[in-house]
DNA sequence: TAGATTGTTAATCGATTAACAATC
DNA sequence: TAGATTGTTAATCGATTAACAATC
């Protein structure tokens, strides 16, 4: 099982199943069946079974998932168990409101960096207390503050190329918001955020779909 | 063709190929063949004429695609040839940045209503003119300025009485930025923006992939 | 006409779900 | 032991890709 190639869908579903058994939790509820924690997570059963059986046996036939047990295991796999360091680059409208975003941090990420190229935003304190730096030295901070995920908020026509300073700089994971493809080697994960697609989406249901 | 169920991650390419396209628009590209397109945009060949072969026949056979007529074409797919109007509920940090953020006016999406339960807050005047409303002013608010789109920023805990609100209002998508699985009648289409499940699939490719 | 590229069918691939033996 | 629910295999479903006839 470990060595099968793991569907990205199924990572996606982890963290899904990780959030609603934290819930859970909170509600003093000790175990859960796959039949119930399915339909909290609005999936099927079966699927849950399966997604989970890539990683190993994480049940007891006939009784169900240990809530408590199964959250620390999925952390496990996902690698939660340890915190994240994240870098902001580009402190716009955007950039500066999901630093100041609590959902970050309670997931166990932190910003260890800030980066800007308006020299009226650079050597600012926000207000988590990090100072914002200027692009120049992002590899040098990066590095030095053990940096592993950028977010790039910078405009589309600056991202590629905090893209490139990012893998030259050691960064294996980037969380992009700007609306282009961002080209990076393969070592490199890239995740996309794009609220304009979603929209175009939502207008086609409205449209159409009705 | 018409009648044939339509993949959603159709729709989401075909915003992909839409923007891609108008880019090649502004390098006066006049025509491409959908070899070109897809290299551009990340997918194969067979994909892109597959996709529109759901709507139409859009290209030239020998010849390839009008770039300024599939742009349409795309367009008029996703109902994107009519403004759509929009409505933020909660104007924290996330909510309020995202109203400023231009590429929503760029893509025909405007805002036409902003609503919070802070007294601070309400009857403020946003950046762009609006003036935040009061929740209780949901309903006829929408119907009034007939927003389309409800774009939900509110903490976790009151986005599911905001989308009933919503719903009641007679509002028909959702774009949800809270991080809960909301629940609404099948009339109503929800999309959901999770950053955090997002690290999380980097933090997992960080730890395991690499 | 010869060359190119579409639209579309058929083949492949991968993901979801149903079913059930294993087992607590 | 009887009842319940897992882990896993096999069946189903859907989406992607290759191949090629149609045709500009």
């Amino acid at each position: 099982m470990k060595f099968a190639k793991i569907p990205m869908a199924t990572i996606n579903r982890l963290s899904i199943y990780m959030r609603t058994l934290q819930d859970l939790l909170e509600e003093d509820v000790d175990v859960i069946s796959s039949e119930r924690l399915a339909k909290q997570c609005g999936v099927n059963p079966a699927q849950i079974r399966k997604d989970l059986a890539y990683f190993g046996e994480f049940g007891v036939r006939g009784v169900g998932y240990r809530v408590s047990d199964l959250v620390n295991q999925i952390k496990e796999i996902l690698g939660l168990q340890r915190p994240w360091n994240l870098a902001m680059i580009g402190l716009g409208n955007l950039g500066s409101a999901l630093i100041r975003h609590a959902n970050f941090v309670k997931h166990g990420y932190i910003f260890t960096a800030a980066f800007d190229v308006d020299p009226q935003k650079v050597g600012k304190r926000l207000p988590n207390g990090l100072i914002i730096n200027h692009v120049d030295e992002l590899e040098e901070l990066i590095k030095e503050r053990e940096v592993h995920i950028g977010l790039i908020t910078t405009p589309a026509s600056e991202a590629q190329s905090i893209a490139n300073q990012l893998v030259l700089a050691g960064i294996n994971g980037i969380l992009n918001f700007a609306p282009v493809q961002i080209q990076v080697p393969d070592c490199c994960h890239v995740e996309n955020v794009d609220f304009t697609i979603k929209l175009d989406s939502i207008a086609y249901h409205l449209s159409s779909g009705l």
